[in-house]
DNA sequence: ATTTCTTATAGTTTGTTTGACTACAAGTGT
DNA sequence: ACACTTGTAGTCAAACAAACTATAAGAAAT
């Protein structure tokens, strides 16, 4: 094992309170009427200022890197209890110019409609954009984002996880849309509906949607039971 | 962004060849007489002296992330070549009892009879060890293992990741022996022989088995192309 | 050299799942 | 009352899966 690299970490620790090298960013995915978006930042100082970039930061000395992410999101969103998964780590040598600092990637869903955002003290500005129209970004974080992207698309085949970015009630049509916007893909709205209910993941609640000028569709909320067994055991879902 | 952060991680960069606090540890999976095997290090020296472990070390300043997951497999086993996937990042703060070390999983796979094992410099002794007869490991490293296994049972089913594991030339039956024992289930020849010759991704040889007291099966080997096709889009096994 | 054993490989059967449709129901708005 | 829109149910042929049976190809035993 390397002493000196050893000794050296040791020392860096007594006169920082942050683990120097490592940072968090994070991709938070929102579902805003039939869109798919992520919250992009503009950073207010440094050498990247006024420039995009995911929402990111230090991780601290005492906290674990999942801690540091759920930290993160909730200075910028003002909330807990968030669906939240680490990615993995980007570490090209080059990736951030004036040292080498290492990041590790998350990706967060979160329903929308559930807050308000306030841009924290690093950043000026905090902003929805659609996935299809990001401007530019710095560093790697266009990597980092189409890591998030790819991995969505996987995941919410292998587990329920889209509920995640859905409001508590909704729609089987809302719950295929965001399913055909998420893989890119489209569908047929009564096979849709046959597969998804044949699982039993949905309960139907006792109310209709209202305020639309058709026939109101059924509303549902998922079954926090059978969620967990479905996530926790690894599900397939095709569609 | 943390101006101080940064400043202490240039200071440290320049006394120092490795990125002091962030390490590599690499689960290697191996296929021998139908049971999986993971490739352990004895510690040599430091605080875990005598201890066994997940092969890894340290990340130098000019490489990446991957790049130094690659050297460290290519000094401890002597080939390159290798498939090689990253986990996630590690980063409790109390995984390392010395100081604060955040530390990257991978997991590799390796056709085994390809390689002789040479101990590297840091550590006294290696040895393959069936995974279901590891011994206690330092550190958090059953916790990466836990995960690679968890990672290879997914990604067996997503790709043909499997092949990376077996000879070059192998029978139907030795391939669901592999995916029987990766996946802890029992299978049915025929249907498992028309599921996976259905997807067109086996070249028969022409060859047969040699020295066996029986009929002497067929030999196959992969496609390459089809195999690079289906491992980027994803493809769906289910057995 | 015939039988017996083991494993390879081919096929059958039954029930389920899919994909592409059609049809009808329940509301709104004119 | 009518058209229009969206929700929901049902049909049908083709593909597929799971459990099985049957046969083929050798090697070893008698």
């Amino acid at each position: 094992m390397n002493k000196k690299a050893i000794d050296s970490v040791s020392i860096k620790e007594m006169d920082s309170d942050v683990v120097d090298a490592v940072t968090i960013d994070c991709t938070i995915f929102g579902f805003h009427e039939g869109t798919l978006e992520v919250l992009l930042v503009q950073h207010a100082e440094g050498i990247s200022k006024g420039k995009w970039g995911l929402p990111g930061g230090w991780i601290k000395k005492n906290e674990s890197i999942d801690n540091a992410a759920y930290r993160l999101l909730r200075d910028l969103t003002g909330i807990d209890n968030i669906y939240l998964e680490q990615l993995r780590a980007f570490g090209s040598p080059e990736r951030f110019p004036l040292s080498r600092v290492i990041t590790i990637g998350y990706y967060a869903l979160i329903k929308k409609e559930d807050y308000r955002l306030t841009p924290g003290f690093t950043a000026s500005a905090v902003k929805w954009y659609k996935v299809k129209e990001v401007p530019e970004l710095i560093y790697d974080h266009a990597e980092i984002l189409e890591t998030s992207i790819k991995r969505l698309k996987r995941r919410v085949r292998q587990a329920p996880v889209g509920f995640n970015l859905l409001p508590e009630k909704f729609t089987l049509l809302q719950l295929m849309h965001l399913y055909e916007e998420i893989l890119e893909v489209e569908m047929d709205k009564p096979n849709f509906r046959r597969k998804f209910l044949r699982m039993k993941l949905l309960v139907p609640l006792n109310e209709k949607q209202t305020d639309v000028s058709h026939r109101a569709a059924q509303l549902y909320k998922f079954d926090p039971k059978i969620y967990k067994s479905l996530t926790e055991r690894g599900f397939n879902f095709e569609f």
